[in-house]
RNA sequence: GCUGAUGUGGCACAGAUGGUAGCGCAAUUGAUUCGUAAUCAAUAGGUCGGGAGUUCGAGUCUCCCCAUCAGCUCCA
């Protein structure tokens, strides 16, 4: 009988080991060196702890705290450190989970006390201390009565409610450090000691299995790293992040204001003004590009629409509504009913197919109140919507062709994105073989366009299937700005109709798309992107001239007409202070050029030039400044 | 909507244990006419988010609203 087992290494080297080895002495046998930076390892692709023993042949994968899935083994022990140091400091606590996130961790716990920050200090001195006793985590295998006697005994209802609900064939595990025990399946570190700097970030409520008909439970968000200065780089990063908060950005620069009179209901000033008429005019001009007809439907619309669309079946909570003459009317939280109808004035063959029909619709949702969020999360926004009538056998090539009109806008913006399926939710309407050519659609379009995507179940619109593309912003945080999704149902109830070759009548299919999603959140997301710093083409000032003294006011005023003249945005400080002064305040606005102008200037007719990143450009004739002005702007547009 | 926190002049902030509000920047006025990120001085500006209550007296304590922030849920 073979006791020995083959474990192929990631460089495809085979290495032979005696079987019931464990994966550190394996890691030892390569180097010792490598065997202490280890936190875990990726065994036949799962993460493994290293005490694991190898009973047969496989791959393995050592990993390094660097490493994304190396996190996740430090801040799993992390989050178990963390209610090891609950359970010590405030025993009456109940456990629920502990995960490994994409940064840190988290552990949420029910209990009467209220945590407060000066708690989160304590802890985190607990949690040191803990960390230095460098606890094992041992793993134990347990029944699932063993499992759940366990637990009941220790009053874990949380615990004892996740054993029952494991499948059957589940294998129920426990992890110990010290006297602390937690239902747990892994992986985690050998022990504690690594875990040396510790921040704990936040509390927050949270709803037990994210069901707000359930428990509010208290959780505790913390992150960890071998080195403090790791640490010190991560809250550094943090407050940069803070720095480029759309909301604080779009108050310094005079971009939009929100009051109190209208929570969620966005107040855009004149300089805000200028980026999201420079957005729709781009929109427009690509539209045409496209074949695209634009359309403005109203506001508000009798109700009864609502009542064929299914908005009032399935939407009516966000909605508000309004009377007209004792008649019922809604304000529109979608453009889509308005686009049927006027579809619905026009006689259509199918050969006027695919009709596309575009509007910078403004809707109004009823958010809660809790969701708001700067630009990124309204309750009236304008969604840059289209609705694309078509016969059966055109869907794959206009999703097509939206999918690539969403590639050429993201890439104006160097935007990186990814794409996901939704498909059928609980609440919705239609026949299941209609959702299920809808989403055979879809996913064929993308296939064939060798798109990838991750699947989203049952994340669909009440109407049908969609694509939705996530932009990445500047600081990694992903957003939902396109969607594509595909309507079997609304043509039906609205009776839409086609005369087709067979001179027969038939329903069209339609997609709703956006690109931007929403003017507004985009603009929010263009803010964070660019952290204020908008490119030439966007800026809203895009040259301040700064007369030295106001003896040159009147050079400066000529220059200022010029720059005007040749269609470049620019504006002039001509108080009475010093041109250091000026200088701040231009840069503060992020303002991309400024043109200083003083007594060399006037004498030779030229311009001084700094720019906001390269600083003093020196002087150069005003014509050869607006061509590369013009040069720059051109670029992205 | 839920949990927790916060709310003081335009902005960013101080204001132990309750005794009728302070600083900096911005603004206004005056002086300075200046060469690449803050010239000096004076002046003005606040129903302390709103309402009710406790108290001789509330920015400070209690309650109810409103808004904001961090999350959860939801979403463009």
């Amino acid at each position: 009988m073979n006791q020995n087992v083959e474990v192929t290494l990631p460089d495809g080297s085979i290495k032979e080991v005696q079987k019931g080895t464990t994966i550190l002495d394996v890691a030892r046998g390569i180097s010792e060196g490598l065997a202490r930076v280890i936190v875990g390892a990726k065994w036949n692709g799962e993460l493994t702890d290293l005490s694991e023993t190898l009973e047969s042949d496989g791959h393995l994968a050592l990993l390094k705290v660097d490493e994304e899935d190396g996190k996740h083994f430090f801040w799993h022990t992390s989050a178990h450190l963390l209610a090891h140091a609950i359970q010590n400091l405030f025993p009456d606590t109940k456990f629920a989970i502990g995960p490994a996130i994409k940064e840190g961790f988290y552990y949420d716990v029910e209990t009467e006390h209220r945590f407060t920050p000066e708690d989160l200090e304590k802890l985190e001195t607990e949690m040191k201390k803990l960390a230095k006793q460098n606890f094992a985590m041992e793993k134990e295998i347990l029944t699932r009565e063993a499992a759940l006697e366990l637990f009941r005994e220790k009053g874990e209802d949380y615990k004892v409610e996740l054993i029952q609900d494991l499948p059957e064939d589940a294998e129920i595990s426990i992890y110990r450090q010290g006297d602390f025990i937690d239902l747990c399946k892994g992986p985690h570190l050998l022990g504690t000691k690594r875990i040396k700097a510790i921040k704990l970030m936040s509390i927050a409520g949270a709803y037990w299995r994210g069901d707000e008909n359930r428990t509010m439970l208290q959780r505790i968000y913390g992150i960890t790293f071998e080195k403090k200065k790791e640490l010190d780089a991560y809250l550094e990063r943090i407050e940069e992040a803070k720095k480029r908060d759309h909301r604080r950005l779009g108050k310094e620069l005079g971009l939009f204001v929100m009051h109190k009179e209208g929570p969620g209901f966005p107040f855009f000033l004149p300089k805000g003004m200028v980026i999201r008429n420079l957005l729709q005019d781009l929109w427009k001009r690509e539209h045409i590009l496209r074949g695209y007809g634009e359309i403005m439907t109203p506001l508000i619309l009798n109700e009864d629409l609502w009542h064929t669309s299914g908005h009032w079946d399935h939407y009516q909570d966000n909605m508000y509504f309004t009377k007209i003459d004792e008649e019922d009317y809604a304000i529109k939280p979608m453009n889509c009913p308005g686009s049927m109808l006027a579809y619905k004035s026009g006689r259509y063959s199918y050969r006027d197919l695919p009709l596309r029909l575009g509007e910078l619709g403004l809707v109004h949702r009823h958010e809660a109140a809790g969701a708001l969020h700067g630009l990124f999360r309204v309750r009236s926004f304008t969604q840059d919507d289209a609705h694309i009538f078509m016969t059966p056998d055109q869907i794959k090539d206009e999703i097509k062709g939206v999918m690539k009109f969403v590639d050429e806008i993201y890439a104006i913006f160097g935007f990186k994105y990814n794409v996901e399926v939704s498909t059928r939710p609980e609440d919705s309407m239609g026949t299941d073989e209609e959702w299920e050519h809808a989403t055979a659609s879809l996913v064929s379009a993308l296939d064939e366009m060798e798109q990838p995507y991750t699947l989203n179940e049952g994340d669909g619109a009440f109407y049908g299937p969609k694509i939705d593309i996530h932009l990445e912003d500047a600081i990694g945080r992903t957003w939902q700005c396109g969607t594509v999704q595909l309507d079997f149902q609304m043509p039906q109830r609205f009776e839409l109709s086609y005369v087709g070759a067979d001179n027969q009548k038939h329903v069209p299919i339609m997609i709703h798309r956006v690109l931007f999603g929403s003017i507004e959140r985009f603009i929010g997301i263009l803010i964070e992107h660019y952290a204020g710093k908008f490119p030439v083409w966007l800026s809203p000032v895009q040259v301040s001239v700064l007369p030295i003294s106001d003896k040159y006011n009147a050079y400066a005023q000529e220059v200022m007409t010029s720059l005007q003249r040749a269609g470049v945005r620019v504006d002039m400080d001509q108080r009475t202070e010093k041109i250091g002064y000026k200088i701040r305040e231009a840069q503060l606005q992020k303002t991309p050029y400024m043109i200083i102008v003083g007594e060399k200037e006037v004498e030779s007719k030229q311009v001084a030039i700094r720019n906001r990143d390269e600083g003093d450009l020196g002087a150069m004739e005003l014509n050869d400044f607006i061509a590369r002005i013009h040069e720059e702007v051109e670029k992205y547009q």
